[in-house]
DNA sequence: GTTGAGCGTT
C-alpha cells in the first residue's frame, strides 16, 4: 500500500515518517521529499505497508493528527504509473 | 537561518 503524506514539518525527515507508521504496522519504505539541490524538506512523502489493513488503520489514525505541530494529511498515494506501460524488455520495436 | 500547495529520485 503505498500511502501519501503531506503538510509535514520541514524538520520531518524519512527515518521520522518511518516511526509515525511503524507504531501501526510494517513499514517496508518510507521518504519524505526533499529538494535535490539544498536537501530541504519538501513537506511531504511518501510510505509504503505491505500490510493493507495496518496501512488503512495508519492513514485512519494518522490523517488529521499534529505531528510538530501541524496537522498532517495522510492519504493512499496515487498510482505513480498511470501512462501506459510499455514493455520495459521489449526491443525498440514500438 | 527562510517557505507551505502538492504526488517522489530508486
Amino acid at each position: 500500500m503505498n500511502i501519501y503524506v503531506s503538510n509535514l514539518s520541514f524538520a520531518v525527515i524519512d527515518e521520522d515518517l518511518r516511526s509515525y507508521f511503524a507504531e501501526y504496522g510494517e513499514v517496508s519504505s518510507a521518504k519524505v521529499i526533499t529538494d535535490k539541490f539544498t536537501n530541504r524538506s519538501k513537506g511531504f512523502g511518501f510510505v509504503e505497508m505491505p500490510d493493507d489493513a495496518a496501512a488503512e488503520k495508519a492513514i485512519a489514525e494518522l490523517d488529521g493528527a499534529t505531528v510538530d505541530g501541524r496537522t498532517i494529511k495522510v492519504m493512499v498515494a496515487r498510482p505513480k504509473e498511470e501512462r501506459p506501460a510499455r514493455p520495459a524488455h521489449s526491443n525498440n520495436r514500438w
